[in-house]
DNA sequence: CGGTTGACGGAC
DNA sequence: GTCCGTCAACCG
């Protein structure tokens, strides 16, 4: 068994255009002034009468509610472009007391982004406060941590609990957006642990994503980077939304690994996989990119303390990159419904729209057939005739 | 596996 | 009455 697997995704482009619009941010802060008269002035112009410092921001671009601001950038595109942030610090004497800006600093602190690593039972990530998504989430995959019976089914997508709710996202910004709520880091890579699959579902791991790249190409993605733990022992996967200028129809994910246990055997691979559908007729090799390309399109440096990077080894030169195709991953999903029937019709409706695939059922989805068929019909003769 | 929607019933 | 959590049914 070869020893380690590094696996980076991201996700992007689905978001806002390169934007004609260029929103302007100015933040404006005042010091209070020195003398009666001119605090008298001050207090008067800015309605604040006792505030130290009066603060104020200008947004120079249509203002609409944060939810529906959040909402109609995806849907649209529209774009609110680069946004330019500059302070203005307005000092009576610039000349004494040298160094203002330590003053600045001491006395009101830095902006924060929010930005900081933040740590979770199986995943890692770092939080974009303006897009309510993450800039990454990082994850480590291993066969044996990929066993567990922890169920989606018992977990809720929520608010994180750890992220100021100015900034957090909402389940009513996905509600009717278009969009639906995409894993970064997949509750199925957490079977291992209840809590660690219930906080995969927390929106800071979550990215709008379209409805049939989440269930189809990404899902098959993510089934190859778990597929790669049979031939590695370590895979390590980065994923992320990734917003590209001008169509900004792609998102991008990267997966690198390392086939044995000499730090300089590496190897990796990434990729920028579109945020729309995308069929059985691509191959995951079509949207590989370089390691520096990413890097360069989403401002992040994904392994900084890999330094041989050019003895990285390509993924898909020591592996297949193959994705299920669509035969397999019919077959695969046809299976998880035929699991969780209910009822003899639904099961009956699984299997003939199979057939009307054009695909024939194997031994494994055969025998699952007809051992669910054998249990929904002793449930449903029991509620033929009750106990009474 | 990845998701959503709608019906229902209890709590306020 | 409304709000909310759960459950069942459904789609790719």
């Amino acid at each position: 068994m070869a020893p380690h697997v590094i696996s980076v995704r991201f996700v992007s482009g689905f978001v806002f255009g390169a934007a004609s619009g260029v929103a302007a941010l100015k933040l404006y802060l005042y010091e209070e002034q020195k003398t009666d008269r001119v605090r008298f002035v001050s207090g008067f112009v800015f309605g604040a009468a006792s505030g130290v410092a009066a603060l104020k921001l200008y947004l120079y671009e249509e203002q609409k509610t944060d939810r529906v601001r959040f909402v109609s950038g995806f849907v649209f595109g529209a774009a609110s472009g680069v946004a330019a942030l500059k302070l203005y610090l307005y000092e009576e004497q610039k000349t004494d007391r040298g160094s203002s800006i330590h003053r600045l600093i001491e006395r009101f602190g830095l902006p924060q982004t929010g930005a900081e690593t933040r740590f979770y039972l199986n995943h890692v990530l770092s939080y974009d406060q303006a897009r309510r998504t993450p800039r990454w989430v990082a994850e480590h995959l291993s066969a044996h941590r990929l066993l567990g019976q922890a169920e989606r089914k018992h977990c809720k997508f929520k608010p994180d609990p750890s992220i100021p709710e100015l900034f957090s996202a909402q389940n009513e910004d996905y509600l009717r957006s278009g969009w639906s709520r995409g894993h970064m880091a997949p509750a199925g890579d957490n079977k291992i642990s209840e809590q660690a699959m219930a906080e995969t579902f927390y929106l800071s791991n979550i990215v709008p994503q379209n409805y049939e790249n989440n269930a189809g190409f990404w899902n098959r993605l993510e089934m190859y980077c778990r597929e790669l733990t049979q031939s590695f022992a370590d895979v390590w996967v980065i994923s992320g939304p990734l917003l590209l200028p001008q169509t900004s129809e792609d998102g991008s994910r990267t997966v690198s690994y390392q086939k044995d246990s000499s730090s300089d055997s590496l190897a990796l691979g990434a990729f920028v996989v579109p945020n729309a559908p995308i069929g059985f007729d691509h191959q995951l090799t079509e949207f590989q990119v370089s390691l520096s390309d990413l890097e360069r399109m989403s401002g992040l440096t994904f392994f900084p303390a890999v330094e041989q990077r050019e003895e990285l080894k390509n993924l898909c030169d020591v592996d297949s990159c193959q994705l299920m195709d669509f035969r397999r991953f019919t077959l695969y999903i046809s299976g998880r419904k035929v699991a969780s029937a209910r009822t003899m019709a639904r099961l009956e409706k699984i299997m003939t729209e199979l057939k009307d695939a054009g695909i024939t059922p194997d031994e494994y989805l055969s025998s699952l057939y007809l051992e669910k068929k054998r249990e929904l019909a002793e449930k449903e003769e029991h509620e033929k005739k009750p106990e009474q």
